[in-house]
DNA sequence: TCTGGGGTCCTAGGACCC
DNA sequence: TCTGGGGTCCTAGGACCC
């Protein structure tokens, strides 16, 4: 009698087209229609219907090399809430919760569930696939694929062929599979699909004869790791079934905090930058307390317009060391103003400026008013419709949905009875 | 003429992810 | 005219130390 290793068992949800499913749920009409979802500025395509894709709309294409397509084809095109996607993320990780109780929230449409002991439960893996597709369905209205496998990276390539290959209906489950019936599978997918596989290492691999994922698989373990280092290792040995990437259940506070954007159009004037790095400055300095940290340095930067290549570019940035580890608005706003003076020059025409909070310590002194700037004044209106959208949709007596808006917790709340909307604003507790 | 060996820390750049 | 924003980790090389 041979002992059976104890296996390790994940699974990756994820939703389709998260962005455009969101905005699909308020808003019914556009169902079956192309749409994306642009960036800001509305400038790239970040999440597209299946017939947009169809039309041949690629992701992260500039929105503006597609009008003509658009036109032709009746293309809708959406700006992004933010928002409104956190909130159905939410809601979605909520349900995940009720199959596992380690849950990994990879990304705003993405988690990784831990199934180990849970098999016991379910006549097989396959069918609780499908019921969590059922019950992300029912309750929060959103379509997801689930891959399963014994490693991160294998469910997350089992979740690519729950979603591409109709013949799962959203469900594969690699360990389920007889071993060469999965190898045949390999020796299908392109390299380039697998998780840690991106553009330029594809392009490497193709060099070395390397195309599929069973190739892959079959390439010596050292000459990987000596080209492409430790991660590569790593990647081979998950594709493998030797799980070496932890479910990472706690979120671990970030190690740094950007805020930055594109200005719609060029900028010149040091006032002007001052008032979006004061912005982000606010931002960032949120994002901060809120995970409980100071930070030591401030970064600031501003760029001129890279795609402009035949203008003359300028990137610089400055980083401010701080006295004293602070989360202090005022201390890191001074200390922005003071390195975006140093990296100012005349003359030149800005596109992006961006502020980074460094040197990240958990813990640590709280201090000072947070806010001191207008960043709560930002608009409510769009929330307000999504919000009605919402209710309409569902035929709720009530529905609510937060958001933080500035140093405020903005809750509003839609009666149908009285046909009315309440709202309430609460001091977000961010200081201890 | 000859020009060690071992260690740490920091930074820039590259690659990846969503 | 118009091309997103926010992250992580790893490596190589230089500075510096004894």
């Amino acid at each position: 009698m041979g002992m059976s290793a104890p296996e390790t068992s994940f699974a990756l949800v994820d939703c389709d087209q998260f962005y455009v499913s969101c905005e699909r749920l308020f808003n019914p009409h556009l169902c079956g229609k192309p749409v994306v979802v642009l960036s800001n500025n509305d400038g790239c395509a970040i999440s597209r219907s299946p017939e947009a894709k169809a039309l041949g709309v690629q992701m992260a294409a500039p929105w503006f090399l597609m009008q003509d397509l658009a036109k032709k084809h009746g293309i809708i095109a959406l700006s992004s809430n933010y928002q409104l996607y956190a909130s159905m993320s939410n809601k979605c990780m909520a349900v995940l919760r009720e199959y596992s109780p380690r849950v990994e929230v990879y990304s705003i449409d993405e988690s990784f569930l831990l199934l180990d002991g849970l098999s016991p439960l379910w006549p097989d893996m396959t069918t609780m696939g499908h019921d969590i597709r059922r019950k992300v369905q029912t309750w929060v209205g959103l379509p997801v694929g689930v891959g399963i496998g014994p490693t991160k990276t294998l469910a997350k390539l089992a979740n690519h062929l729950a979603k591409k290959r109709p013949v799962y209906k959203g469900v594969c489950d690699l360990q389920s599979m007889a071993p060469d019936e999965a190898e045949q599978i390999y020796a299908s997918l392109p390299a380039g699909e697998v998780w840690g596989v991106g553009y330029r290492i594809t392009e490497q691999l193709g060099r070395m004869r390397i195309h599929t994922v069973q190739d892959l698989r079959n390439a010596s373990q050292k000459s990987l790791r000596q080209q492409f280092g430790v991660r590569m290792e790593r990647t081979l040995a998950e594709l493998h079934g030797i799980s070496c990437i932890p479910l990472e259940d706690v979120a671990s506070a970030r190690k740094q905090i950007v805020s930055s954007r594109a200005y719609g159009e060029r900028v010149t004037a040091l006032k002007e930058i001052e008032e979006s790095v004061t912005m982000y400055a606010a931002r960032t300095t949120e994002r901060l307390r809120r995970q409980r940290s100071t930070c030591a340095a401030v970064h600031v930067f501003v760029e001129t317009d890279r795609f402009r290549t035949d203008e003359p570019q300028y990137n610089n940035g400055r980083t401010v060391p701080l006295p004293e580890p602070t989360d202090d608005l005022r201390v890191i706003t001074k200390a922005a103003m003071w390195g975006l003076k140093k990296v100012f020059r005349l003359g030149i025409k800005y596109k992006k400026a961006g502020l980074m909070l460094m040197e990240l310590s958990e813990g640590g002194r709280h201090q000072g008013t947070l806010f001191d700037s207008g960043v709560s004044e930002m608009s409510s209106a769009p929330l307000m419709q999504a919000l009605d959208a919402i209710n309409q949709r569902f035929g709720k007596d009530t529905l609510r949905l937060a958001s933080g808006l500035g140093q405020h917790r903005w809750t509003a709340r839609f009666d149908m009875v009285s046909q009315r909307y309440t709202t309430n604003w609460n001091e977000l507790p961010l200081a201890r």
